[in-house]
DNA sequence: GGCCAGGACACCA
DNA sequence: TGGTGTCATGGC
């Protein structure tokens, strides 16, 4: 466990608690986590409060919704025509896994039918990133989310130096007990550390 | 007024 | 597999 607990520890004293991700709902983590894809999140916090006005934050209303109109809606979180497009393809699996899981656990009582990396990634519009997002986020799945950040913070901290997205999640996974909540916070605060240095440090990391 | 943000994909060699 | 272009808004 190469300094990743003692890590956190400091992270968490310095910035506090997170408590991600910011939503209401399963779906609202969902539509966030596509909308804030190379996308400052104050942006896309302006097109999910359109939605809401709307009363649109609901998928059957996306697929039945035009594109013209979503686009319309989702305009501030940026490239909105790929992404209205993405939404409604994510929208449709979305549906078909909420359904097959209710449907799971009536016959099964208790819980099953949760979404699989692979079928996430099978949706065009959702790469890795967003993938694990969503598993962790709105699913509650023990898959460690990496991004831009995670990376520098590995660079900056010297922990380990890789260049596929699935080395540096498994360096995480196989470093960390395996604890939703702590996978949670971690990312969160590890995105805390980089707009900081961001702040602190406008000409990069080091 | 330029740079960048909590990426993903297509296309090319 | 590695590099490059594309998608687009809003804040600083």
């Amino acid at each position: 466990m190469p300094r990743l607990i003692p890590l956190y520890k400091e992270l968490l004293s310095e910035f506090g608690p997170q408590s991600w991700w910011p939503a209401d709902s399963r779906y609202e983590v969902v539509v966030g986590a596509l909308l804030t894809q190379n996308t400052n999140w104050k942006n896309v916090e302006k097109a999910i409060t359109n939605l809401k006005e709307a009363d649109m934050l609901d998928p059957r209303k996306i697929l039945k919704t035009r594109n013209p109109e979503l686009e319309t809606l989702i305009r501030p979180s940026g490239f909105y025509r790929q992404k209205a497009e993405r939404l409604k393809l994510l929208s449709a699996k979305y549906l078909e896994i909420t359904e097959r899981m209710v449907e799971r656990g009536r016959r099964q009582g208790g819980s099953g039918g949760v979404p699989t990396r692979e079928e996430l990634l099978s949706v065009k519009g959702v790469g890795k990133e967003t993938a694990d997002s969503i598993l962790l986020y709105a699913f509650d799945l023990p898959y460690f989310v990496i991004d831009a950040y995670t990376r520098r913070f590995c660079e900056h901290h010297k922990l380990f130096r890789g260049k596929e997205y699935d080395e540096y999640r498994e360096f995480f996974e196989s470093n960390l007990p395996r604890d939703v909540a702590l996978y949670k916070e971690y990312h969160a605060l590890i995105v805390a550390w980089g707009k900081d240095v961001a702040v602190r440090r406008p000409f990069g990391p080091s």
